[in-house]
DNA sequence: GCGCTAAAAGCAAATAATTTGCTTTTATGA
DNA sequence: TCATAAAAGCAAATTATTTGCTTTTAGCGC
């Protein structure tokens, strides 16, 4: 009974998704996101309108989707010899990507989507970023905290934050991190 | 240099705030989101589309209205008798709450706004809560941690999960409570 | 490689939503 | 009570979305 895999008969499909993606990123990079409309898009990325809101439904899903590619991670985290080291600059850049602009539109196009699909991807992405750092430190024989702790306190309170108000200083990331890291710092 | 106070002449605000509100509570009773437009409210309101559009801008704007207006709490943290005890309940209930269906959308619906204010108002919403709950406390003698701890501690952990992916568990929110109520707790 | 097939895309007409200019209503303060 | 400015109504114009039907395309068996 499995479903059959990759492309099946018919149509562009990937060409079009990609040039639709493109189209996207582009517009985004020239206008404010309430003046990008289907048509625009359409016009831009040489596709007609039907064709895009047969695929996507309506715009918030194709933010969404363009969103959750954008957010991807697109390196290792830096490598500093320790997991607190790792843990606190990987934290602190990505509270200041996710706080700016671009990365505040990101987050709330994928959460704006009908679809809760994008929003576990991009907390897997981050989760796995995580495990990277965690695994290298294990590598090294290092202890660490459980990853969900380490969203708890660290990935989620950077999260709320930039979602209902405030935008994360850089002391108070640090504080999360060195909380989590070491629960019970021994003076 | 002040501006003025109270309701300016001409219209009928506040009226038509009102049926606009009770008509999207309504409609949201019966259909889904995505069957709800502008000109449907304004029909089960008893107004012109353009009344709406000029108002709220968009129909987005108008859905975090109510659900502001919905995520209001409407009653004082139940009084057990110790900080612990009224957290962990208070935090129950909001996690469950929050993670229902209407309570998931109602979230959605603030943070789709392009005005991050509702967010905001959201925010201390709850702040407010848990201050009720740490001022009773304080009147009882008892310690009690930072606001901003439990914000960071419990929150945001449990509105992480619900936004982007799981249904955070009673099991788990009781851990972040008694985490930052105790955090060192004593064998 | 050749055609067959089904999925995807194009096209255009129909429908629905949104914007807008202008008129009317209404709550306030003089 | 009257004057005024803000808000709401109305309707035409514009724009976006849906939909039925046709055409194109990529994979599959031969």
């Amino acid at each position: 009974m499995a479903t059959r895999e990759g492309p099946r008969p018919g149509g562009r499909s990937a060409r079009v998704q990609a040039s639709v993606h493109g189209a996207v990123k582009a517009l985004l990079a020239k206008l404010e996101r309430s003046e990008i409309t289907v048509p625009l898009i359409a016009a831009e990325a040489g596709v007609t309108p039907s064709t895009i809101y047969r695929r996507w439904g309506d715009i918030q899903e194709l933010f969404a989707d363009v969103a959750v590619e954008r957010l991807r991670p697109d390196m290792v985290p830096i490598d500093t010899g320790s997991f607190r080291g790792d843990l606190l600059i990987w934290a602190e850049q990505y509270a200041e990507e996710m706080s700016s602009g671009p990365g505040r539109e990101m987050i709330r196009d994928v959460l704006a989507a009908q679809d809760g699909s994008g929003a576990y991807q991009c907390c897997n992405f981050t989760r796995q970023q995580i495990e990277v750092i965690a695994e290298r430190a294990d590598a090294r024989g290092e202890a660490t905290p459980d990853i969900e702790a380490v969203m708890d306190g660290v990935v989620a309170p950077i999260m709320y934050r930039i979602l209902f108000g405030s935008v994360p200083e850089p002391a108070h990331v640090e504080r999360l991190v060195l909380a989590t890291v070491d629960p019970e710092p021994k003076p």
